[in-house]
DNA sequence: AGCACGCCGACT
DNA sequence: GTCGGCGTGCTC
């Protein structure tokens, strides 16, 4: 009798929005060709796809399967723990395989194309650089983590200037030293390419990859590339580089690890931290999460005994922290938005020759033009926010939408030629300044005056020429920059976020304020923060003063505890959005409905409300919360939620997603 | 998500 | 008579 051959299938990772693999056949194919990637009929076309197990038998008809177009054996196989970590995206956050892998894989290679070979210059061997000197506590932190064996998770909860990246870097020399990769996140694109040559300049020998939305295609496939097949030493990057397959990776690093921009918000909605911390466990190996100001949910493990803490109190640059004065705004008539206090500190930097800072996280003239006699206000028509004015090009624009406007001439509602501009943005306390001091040389940064990466690098050189006597920011010109010559930073304008209708906006205005805060005062001149408020008994800003995080963390702990909110209970947020609030709303409670039967007793379903910025760019939006203190049972729910809610049919134009650990209300 | 097939209005 | 509108259904 003849013996028939038996058949083999693929199991294949496609990019396509459906939870499940799919299977062909492929009677050459070995369990080796697990994790290559592989050219499939799909539909009518075809696709490239990753292979996920390599079968003698499928749950669909052997007669249905169509054969694999090819497989891609140009590349090494994708590792199983890499694979693993992208199974667990895909579980955790309830989205495709296939979509988290298409989305792990740079551009070039999920297209099933490769970077043309480039030509790598051998490079002689350079003596490594003299370390600086080590404080006692930096050189204890090293010697935890790189006395680590297995998986630890530390905190190192470092003040402004403290030294966090020479504790990084010392434990990735050790790790070279052990022939082991490292991985580092930060969370910015705009602060890599400095980063980026301090980590080159230490280990000249060791070969540093970028990877990060504005490394070019070629350039990321063959980083990629190049971490695959473990010739390059060090990945430094941004939260997708979280997904860098690295055979012989040994340390995570987490820079600013409470940065809101760790988290996805669209598409994949991935914590890159959580993803981090994850990674580590999975492969047994110790991850430094530091932070000035760490978000309340490492700092909750840290104090839970599960994450261990490592501080460093004191400076290690030859500067004191700087002094923090509140300014009590209540009983004063402010002159252009400022106290009596701040323009005379800043007359006194400006007769000193010093620089300022004068930190407004609103750009713009001013965030809404009004009409006095009817009470028009210029809103938005796709969203149900304001237009903000803009005098520098005289425009009205909508910041969620971008919808772009002249400024009228009179007001469209009733006539009247006297319309006004309402509370202020930078632009307007940019005019303000210049006309108060008329010989202080001004610069304005914010997302308006450093639109390009040429024109912020220019403002940057400006800066750090001396040719700026006041700078006027947003956050950006918050994060990780030092301006030697800078003594005062006057804080103007953030009281709203302490009354914000999201939880976690006390704890960002506390990492944006001690952020702020730590510009001034290094390299020897004494700095001064003074932050303007109606509110000077609030206890962040007592915090802020007295460099109190552990004060502010147990305060806001304690809030979160009695509210029941994350870090002691988990989330999870289903949103829809249509042309009509009804039918997002109606969705959100047909999939209530649905849910109720699933949800244990341990797990609260709220009710659907409208998101807290209703509409943007014409669509109505809602959200659903719901939430547990038992992350397992969360997870079981959801996902039979999840598979419930695939099952209904909506209207075309409804698009609806689940946010897990969502970070925004 | 694409991309097919499928059944009803204004054009050469 | 058909070009094409987007409704719904499938993809190993």
């Amino acid at each position: 009798m003849e013996v028939r051959k038996p058949m083999t299938f693929v199991r294949v990772a496609l990019d396509v929005p459906l939870p499940r693999l799919f299977d062909y056949r492929a009677d050459d194919a070995t369990a080796a060709d697990i994790g290559l990637r592989v050219q499939v009929p799909f539909g009518t076309g075809t696709k490239c796809g990753v292979i996920v197990d390599v079968t003698a038998s499928s749950d669909q008809p052997a007669e249905k399967l169509k054969p694999v177009a090819a497989i891609l054996r140009d590349m090494p196989p994708l590792p199983p723990d890499w694979l693993a970590l992208c199974e667990f995206c895909s579980r955790y956050y309830q989205h495709p395989l296939g979509q988290v892998m298409a989305f792990a894989l740079p551009p070039l290679l999920r297209k099933g194309k490769l970077p043309r070979e480039k030509k790598i210059n051998p490079r002689a061997a350079v003596d490594t650089p003299a370390l600086p000197a080590l404080l006692p506590e930096q050189q204890a932190a090293v010697e935890a983590i790189t006395s680590a064996q297995s998986f630890t998770a530390f905190l190192l909860h470092g003040v402004t200037g403290s030294g966090k990246t020479e504790v990084y870097l010392r434990a990735i020399d050790a790790l070279l030293a052990q022939g082991k990769q490292g991985l580092m996140l930060v969370p910015e694109i705009a602060l890599t390419p400095q980063l980026e040559q301090r980590v080159s300049n230490r280990f000249p020998n060791a070969h540093v990859v970028a990877a990060h939305s504005g490394v070019a295609d070629a350039a990321r496939a063959r980083g990629f590339l190049d971490t695959l097949a473990g010739r390059a030493d060090i990945v430094l990057g941004t939260r997708l580089s979280v997904f860098m397959p690295l055979p012989r990776l040994g340390l995570i690093v987490v820079d600013e690890e409470h940065d809101a921009s760790f988290k996805q918000q669209e598409g994949l909605r991935y914590s890159a931290r959580d993803v981090a911390v994850f990674r580590a466990k999975q492969l047994g190996i110790p991850i430094v999460l530091g932070s000035a100001t760490p978000s309340l949910e490492t700092f909750h493990h840290a104090q839970a005994g599960r994450y261990r803490l490592l501080e460093l109190p004191r400076r290690a640059v030859a500067a004191a922290p700087p002094t923090v004065r509140i300014i009590d705004t209540r009983k004063e008539k402010l002159q252009d938005g400022l106290s009596a206090a701040l323009i005379a500190a800043l007359s006194e930097r400006l007769a000193r020759r010093e620089q300022s800072l004068v930190f407004l996280n609103r750009r713009g003239y001013a965030p809404v033009l009004v009409c006095p006699a009817c009470g028009w206000v210029s809103r938005c028509r796709r969203c149900a926010a304001n237009m903000v004015l803009h005098l520098a090009d005289r425009r009205l624009r909508c910041h969620h939408c971008g919808l772009e406007a002249a400024i009228p001439r009179a007001c469209p509602g009733c006539g009247n030629q006297d319309l006004h501009p309402f509370g202020r943005g930078t632009q307007r306390l940019e005019a303000a300044l210049a006309e108060r001091f008329p010989a202080a040389r001004i610069l304005r940064i914010d997302r308006d005056s450093a639109s390009t990466p040429a024109k912020w690098q220019a403002l940057l050189a400006a800066i750090h020429a001396g040719e700026a006597d006041m700078l006027i920011g947003t956050q950006m010109l918050a994060k990780g920059h030092d301006f030697p010559r800078l003594t005062l930073v006057g804080v103007v304008g953030a009281d709203e976020a302490l009354f914000a209708a999201d939880f976690r906006s006390p704890e960002r205005l506390f990492a944006q304020l001690m952020q702020v805060g730590g510009r001034s005062g290094r390299h020897n001149l004494p700095g001064e923060v003074l932050i303007q408020t109606e509110y000077p008994a609030q206890p962040l800003y007592r915090a802020v003063v007295e460099h109190d995080y552990a004060a502010f963390a147990r305060n806001q702990l304690n809030d979160r505890q009695a509210a029941g909110f994350p870090p002691f209970s988990y989330q999870a947020m289903l949103r829809a959005e249509a042309p009509e609030m009804a039918q997002a709303i109606d969705f959100l409670h047909a999939a209530r409905a649905a849910a109720e039967p699933l949800a244990a007793a341990v797990i609260a379903l709220y009710d659907p409300v409208p998101m807290r910025l209703a509409r943007l760019k014409n669509l109505e939006r809602g959200q659903l919360l719901v939430e547990s203190q038992n992350r397992p049972a969360l997870q079981a729910f959801l996902a039979a939620w999840m598979a419930l809610l695939r099952e209904f049919k909506t209207p075309r134009e409804l698009r609806w997603h689940l946010d897990v650990d969502p970070a925004e209300y």
